[in-house]
DNA sequence: CTTGTAAATGTTATATTATTACATAGTGTT
DNA sequence: AACACTATGTAATAATATAACATTTACAAG
């Protein structure tokens, strides 16, 4: 069921091993592990990092310079991300909570500024962090 | 009012030059503009950094990679820090929205963690930028 | 089918951001 | 004075990201 098919070789490389990580991925260990598919230089990888990003396929995690694909199937633009990290042992995951992004995305200051896009990153210890 | 008292000659130098700056720095534009008071290297501009940030005196914008100087007189800890960027001028403020804070402060969500900490940017264009 | 154009690729070099490692100096106790 | 803790100084280097330029591919319009 998932859509790919636009993606181009070198896009669908780097999503590819994105998608099958654990976790978040940092530029240069996703050059590494490309190298033998003849990806050989950073600006190859980030070209594809930004287009991967742009059309929501992965996201960056910006407290930890990585990348990590898209959890929510609905996501079709990164235009309203929110993430866990756990401190510890650096897990990730996207937060798809409809209250949160719906409180999110409606709000609004006195500011004047009209915010189309938000980023959310939260911090804490993971149950089993937790618990040792 | 303002207690700065126990910063240090570096750390004092380097949050006198973010408070007075209009907008956030970035460390080696930093590290420029402090040469001629003696601090010649990334790693002392980088030390600075990491305490003022840690005592909650400035705050990193991180998908920018630049600091600036707390403007929320009750923050005394950056643990949970909003943020409006404009895309266009690259304006940036602090949010301080009780409401907002207070939400954000308390959500959990089914993934057993704990969140002790999170930092939000939203993104759009300023007042300015909307009407050129 | 060929021409135009946008997107993607390949390659080298370089810019920007941040840390490691090690030595020294100041500050405030007890 | 001895101790612990924080801060400083310095050089080298690691890690992250972009600039500049040449070439190729995908694909729609004529």
């Amino acid at each position: 069921m998932e859509k790919q098919h636009n993606l181009s070789k070198n896009q669908k490389i780097i999503f590819d091993l994105i998608d099958k990580s654990r976790g978040p991925m940092k530029a240069y260990s996703i050059l590494f592990n490309v190298q033998k598919k003849g990806i050989k230089a950073p600006l190859q990888v980030y070209r594809a990092l930004d287009k991967l990003v742009e059309i929501g396929k992965i996201h960056k995690i910006e407290s930890r310079n990585a990348f990590i694909a898209c959890q929510n199937s609905s996501c079709q633009i990164s235009k309203a991300t929110a993430f866990s990290i756990c401190e510890s042992c650096e897990n990730v995951s996207e937060i798809s909570n409809s209250k949160l992004s719906k409180y999110l995305s409606n709000f609004s200051d006195n500011s004047g500024m009209k915010y189309n896009k938000y980023n959310l990153e939260f911090f804490g210890l993971c149950k089993k962090c937790k618990s040792k």
